[in-house]
DNA sequence: AACCGCATTGCACGAACGTGCACTGGTGGC
DNA sequence: GCCACCAGTGCACGTTCGTGCAATGCGGTT
């Protein structure tokens, strides 16, 4: 039987607030004193494999944090490049340029959470958009323990065919459950089909509420979507728009959108139509924000990326080494 | 010819600066993106034994941090209560009682040296004892890149029979080394024979360099003496004291040190006649160092630490689970 | 030019590691 | 009291990793 413990009652209870104290014991000799697996068994009494599953543990609950700097401005060429033409953080992603879309999206994501995880911290309010590239990410995040932290949604999600809210409310569960924060959803539709419906909701104290959260927001986390490119983004493909409304934004000479909030190849958002109907935030609001995370993942974002920096959306971003190549190719 | 930078002209040249930016790459790859080593070997067109090397490298110069924290107060019981009976910072090394001194020791060090890493800044002047302790802990230093640090020799070194200073030195040129820092040395005995050469020195220019120094410490790192244990420190054995040095340290009450500062259980430090031909730091003056850590490992520093403790010498305490039971146990 | 020395590489081997599987002991429902 | 369930465990296997060794290439010296 378990018999043989003596001396340390350890009376194995209900274990689980028992088991993540052995995961920290264990993530300190391995990672800080380097001993083997085996030898950590040994000394906690237990299975090799079992070792292998706390550490594994300790590292999904974010008990041990692994980040990668680059000390000194021994910045590589492309990342200080981006960062000095923008003027923003650039983190550049480095992948093989024969990796396929979907792998390359991965990577990104798994780098990006790890990038962010470390940004977060406690009492934050974080927006955060839905989208393909967020979906990744959001699989990705590690544990990070914060107090009182709220995770926002940016802009509704509900669209004609298929309600979305799912989609995005997953995403905005798990940053919520990553980082122990309070969600707040945001109910509304993408899109209203009558700017006026917007602003009659906009004056309802439950939209309100969560408006007022976006308002005092500490970070803010999206993707971008691209207009004119091969494959085109969740919002353009998802019954979110009708041709005609793909039409209007052609016409006004949009390039993409940041939480669908639309602007063009200078940056600028002014009279683009849809923009009245969308329930993304304002784009002069969305720059007050401090710190403005952008994760961009494969060739067909350029034309949307290269327009959202324009309007200086972005103070960080998190991009793959083939989309870096070709914003600073051009 | 260093010129060639440009569009990557693969041409391996010199390497080295190339060398650090592969390293990094793959530390990128292999820690944020979770690939294996075979697969970054493919990647960068190498073989996977060259990728093992290049990550070992980015973790010994410090461009990997893994860091194990414990999130909310999930604190270990044992820490905790030494935090708050001592109101200091302490941090547990978990060790099986089985394992001997040595062993102990060394992972001690490691994980203090890891401990330590993080809280070292730029522009910091760290004030650094010798020992048996902080020798092994210089030896598990990771690099870390700072800008304008220096290092300071908190003692003299030198006794009647061989100078130990080189191996005094040789643990300040570790720290140096490990972060970057200018590393000044203490030029003197650890005591003098009569305290009024001391009163003369401490007149020297050139010392008084040092004792600058020393006033504005951002953080000292040091270990402690014990008398009246089993194995004497360092101090007490190499040849600093004589037997009646030693006569005199028993009739003061003392029960340890620390940078051959010497005081009683109590922690005072008031009329012990040694100090006044110590070359260690006032303790009155350690006590205003913001940062001040103390490593201890061994069952026969617990008499000292008390007394350390005591005397509110440490803000950071670093300590085998063996000494952590003990020190709580009475 | 020929040589030496140092640094870097890939290979091959043994050590260390992750994980599917079958099993156990403890918990809750009936 | 019985059984169904599930979190947790150890085993065994295949994978992944670290490192001693010999081979290679490059720069500096005679």
């Amino acid at each position: 039987m378990t018999a043989t413990n003596e001396a340390e009652p350890p009376l194995p209870g209900h274990a689980s607030g028992n088991r993540s104290r052995e995961a920290l014991r264990a993530a300190q000799m391995y990672y800080l004193q380097d001993l083997t697996m085996d030898a950590i068994a040994r000394e906690l009494r237990t299975s090799r494999s079992t070792v292998s599953r706390l550490l594994s543990m300790a590292r999904e609950t974010g008990l041990v944090q692994i980040q990668v700097n680059n000390p000194t401005e021994r910045t590589p060429a492309l990342e200080q490049q981006i960062s000095r033409r923008f003027d923003i953080d650039a983190h550049v992603v480095p992948i093989a340029d024969t990796v396929n879309d979907s792998e390359v999206l991965n990577r990104v994501a798994l780098q990006a959470a790890r990038t962010i995880g470390p940004l977060v911290d406690s009492n934050a309010i974080i927006g955060v958009a839905w989208g393909s590239t967020l979906s990744a990410v959001s699989h990705c995040l590690t544990r990070k323990q914060t107090h009182d932290s709220t995770i926002v949604q940016l802009n509704g999600a509900g669209n004609t065919e298929t309600t979305g809210i799912s989609y995005a409310s997953e995403i905005l569960r798990r940053f919520g459950q990553a980082y122990g924060a309070r969600v707040e959803q945001f109910p509304v539709p993408a899109f209203f089909d009558h700017a006026a419906t917007k602003q009659a909701m906009w004056n309802e104290r439950s939209v309100r509420r969560i408006l007022d959260l976006q308002d005092r927001m500490t970070m803010a986390i999206f993707g971008v979507g691209s207009i004119g490119a091969g494959i085109p983004s969740h919002v353009y493909s998802g019954g979110y728009l009708d041709p005609e409304d793909l039409e209007t934004l052609e016409a006004d000479g949009v390039v993409g959108d940041v939480a669908t909030m639309f602007f063009r190849a200078d940056g600028s958002h002014r009279n683009i139509l849809l923009n009245e109907r969308s329930t993304g935030p304002d784009l002069g609001d969305l720059r007050r924000v401090d710190r403005r995370i952008c994760v961009v993942s494969g060739e067909s974002k350029i034309h949307g990326l290269r327009g959202a920096l324009a309007a200086g959306l972005a103070t960080d971003l998190i991009l793959d080494e083939g989309s870096a190549r070709r914003l600073i190719g051009a």
